[in-house]
DNA sequence: CGGTATCCCTTCCGATACTG
DNA sequence: CAGTATCGGAAGGGATACCG
């Protein structure tokens, strides 16, 4: 488990999710996990823009705040896949919610600037 | 609407919600509009952490993006009320949901260290 | 009462290069 | 293939004091 979880004074659960899963890539990990396993690398390719450093950061964390499990297959060349937990998989209602209210916020407030 | 909100490429609908939402205090301040309008006063009493000035950024920002809305009493003592938006409200069942699974996951992940 | 101003530290996050 | 190392800017967030 990470530090500082659980050491700040929370107002309500909601906080304590959002310590958890906030940032910006921590649910969308998720959000293809919930689809199927995924090796590192097809992690990196689908999710444009995000750096390896930065998916090798949000994995680790994800994975130990036990949400992701991590599977290392010793072969040659390696082979790593990432699939959800229990705990991760009790996020789909969630993230489906999420992703919903997303795409309904982007066609209610459209950006104003074309370029 | 704030600057940077549809800049950035995204991978699914997550990342965009997760643009709105993300940070320490965001959902946190929806979970208390959601019970009923409040000054600033008494947010800033019952969310205990915050800051004033962070109270006031995450506020506007909140009003930036249609979440919640900012009605000045022209008295004196001067009195300003938030409320939440129709898209603020929408947020009612995610939130309701990020803050059961918080809760459950404090029961199946207690902290290590009493202290 | 409802904020601002100033200062400063930490964390997030991206670019680039390198490795077993 | 699956990462690490190093660097550095941007944003998040807190302490304290002050203002209309």
């Amino acid at each position: 488990m990470r530090k500082g979880l659980h050491d700040k004074p929370a107002n309500c659960m909601v906080e304590v999710a959002m310590e958890i899963l906030g940032g910006r890539w921590k649910l969308a990990i998720v959000y293809k996990l919930l689809q199927r396993t995924h090796r590192f690398g097809e992690l990196h390719r689908e999710m444009r823009g995000i750096t390896p450093r930065m998916l090798t950061r949000q994995l680790r964390e994800l994975e130990e705040d036990g949400i992701i499990a991590r599977m290392v297959h010793r072969e040659v060349p390696p082979r790593v896949e990432y699939s959800l937990t229990d705990t991760g998989r009790s996020l789909e209602t969630i993230v489906g919610l999420l992703d919903t209210w997303g795409r309904s916020y982007l066609d209610d407030h459209p950006a104003v600037q074309a370029g």
